[in-house]
DNA sequence: GTAAATACTGACAGCGCTGTCACCCCGTGA
DNA sequence: TCACGGGGTGACAGCGCTGTCAGTATTTAC
């Protein structure tokens, strides 16, 4: 069964395949019954125009790029994110009939730029969503705006600039996160940083010395650790500050992974979670909801913001400018078994 | 800077465009020189095809699909299954320059035939990849066939068969972990069997029982528990099987989510893991490796099979015959910490 | 040396759609 | 009555490539 083209669509409805096109791309300019006449073929022939015909024809192709960082690179941690804002950006091509070209790249490898390049040119998308940590690192982002091509960041740690942006309010949210440990009663909280390249989750730091300001705690420099956002990390630092003289309380981790690991080194240290330690992370990480206990987070809208940023783009491209601005989409605090009172 | 065409090139080069075109895609009879030619243009002027006219004009997209169960219906436990196929089925498309797209679906919703028909409608790819649990649904695999795409189908549990099928040696792996556990020597090796519907997990109870024989262990019916996969009915059998009156030393769980669950279960109960208990699972997910004890699993060589799938696909396109057969890539199994002698 | 086979190359017609522009028809206002 | 304007429609030329087939070099066979 060959596919219907337009020409049989035309034939059918005893219109011109220009007629057809405009109805199909829902174009002005067509009388009601003609329109009808057109959508009645259509249906009839179920015909669904070429997706190459139309790209070749109108000089763009309707497809977003999702690039982000290669899950696969780290021994897949981050798979959940990517699936998640996979999940966005699909639900904004479904309805826009748009398709999505997905592009995991390690931006350890030093010819990222070419790389990205070679994928636009290649891909030719009418907009790319360019998801953190490579949202904030400037090569990455010079290499795809020299392309011309429209961009939205998910999530980089500077608000606003030239390229749209969406973000989440990480430095409220964990100003919350901080105030929710102190209105359990703790008094010594101790943040594990995360990687220093990734922007969007510094801004956690600075939430939390907000936080600690809002609840009046005074801030000590012996609880903040260096982490790099691995499982290890947190494992090693959690490890370091449960050693200390007086240790804290409450375990802030800036994302899931690190928290796990605080939580791996308590249970190897035979201290309690959350009885003699609250242990909160950041992400909402799948993992998150299996550990034992299962893990206080932060849970980052990250479908939605990925989904945002695909609606932008595919407005700019429907409007011809390109997207510029930002916009925040809110997280939530997700209360599970890792924090508890201060003991006490 | 408009792109380079192939009439660009031709002119470069000094030929006709026909003849860059078989340079381009690699076809016979063209004389070494005359591709030496074009080849310099090629690099001079950074050509690259456009794909949407390559695509138009063979009547054929470079596309291969990758379908799967929508894992962010599930709270996402199965994101790095998909990761990793994603990964391996990229790897593929690389080196044949053909593009993915990825097509998450819900199996629960009943209208999943139309669903794919218009995906496959709408891309038009040369092939697809189908991966378990939808790889042996018989109502998708039908589907799919009627399109007269060509398909490869991930882990089914029934072997060979018209749609050429890419597995691993479920059986024979789950068999040599149970005489893993046994020559720790474990008496009472516990099994969780997984979702009835996911056909390779049912193959990892045959092997189970293989291994009991292999071993010269008994089969006792009550060291059988049903789960469905998911870390819920994992921890609630885990928890079942530590309750009986002469508790297992040893629980392999047909999965690393159930196994996990275990786990839990155990750590709630006060049970040992593994001084009194011995847990494996299978998969080797993310969550393996962070869980407290890390987790004895069997590592699904998923990528590698995607990336075969794939592979056989183009292959099959360059062909054109479709691919019939079976091939099977094999696992391995990874001792971590969850796994040790048998107590007493 | 010549005929036949083979290797190589190019002209040209689409693939199915969109953009441009010309056209027709009608209602308005002078 | 006629020029004018704009909504509605269609003819037609590509978009950049591949498939077909014809045509021209170059071997090979005898």
């Amino acid at each position: 069964m060959p596919r219907a083209t337009i020409d049989d669509v035309a034939e059918l409805a005893g219109v011109s395949i220009k007629t057809v096109s405009r109805v199909v791309n829902k174009e002005p300019n067509v009388r009601d019954v003609t329109r009808a006449k057109v959508e009645k073929a259509i249906a009839r022939l179920n015909y669904r125009p070429n997706p190459s015909a139309r790209n070749l024809a109108s000089q763009r192709a309707r497809v977003i790029a999702l690039i982000y960082d290669d899950p696969s690179a780290y021994e897949i941690p981050s798979a959940g994110y990517v699936i998640r804002m996979q999940t966005g950006v699909l639900a904004a091509c479904r309805t826009a009939d748009y398709r999505l070209v997905i592009h995991p790249c390690n931006y350890g490898s030093g010819r990222i730029e070419a790389e990205l390049e070679a994928l636009i040119e290649h891909a030719r998308p009418q907009g790319v969503v360019l998801a953190a940590p490579l949202s904030n690192m400037p090569r990455v982002v010079r290499a795809i705006a020299a392309t011309g091509t429209p961009m939205v960041r998910l999530s980089p740690g500077t608000q606003g600039g030239k390229p749209y942006s969406v973000a989440t309010n990480d430095r409220e949210i964990s100003a919350a996160m901080t105030c929710y440990l102190a209105s359990l009663g703790h008094r010594r909280i101790a943040f594990i940083k995360g990687h220093p390249g990734h922007k969007a989750v510094a801004n956690r730091y600075l939430g939390y010395l907000d936080g600690l300001e809002q609840s009046g705690l005074r801030f000590a420099g012996s609880l903040v650790e260096n982490g790099d956002n691995s499982f290890g990390s947190g494992e090693a630092a959690g490890s370091r500050l449960m050693k200390l003289k007086h240790p804290p309380t409450a375990i802030f981790a800036a994302n899931d992974d690190m928290a796990a690991g605080v939580i791996r080194a308590a249970t190897l240290l035979g201290v309690k979670v959350p009885g003699r330690l609250s242990v909160a992370g950041c992400d909402d990480i799948s993992l998150a909801g299996q550990l034992c206990p299962t893990l206080t987070t932060i849970r980052q809208p990250l479908s939605a913001m990925a989904e945002r940023a695909a609606l932008v783009l595919i407005a700019a491209a429907n409007k011809g400018a390109p997207p510029q601005g930002a916009e925040v989409v809110p997280a939530t605090i997700k209360i599970r078994e890792s924090t508890g009172p201060a003991p006490g």
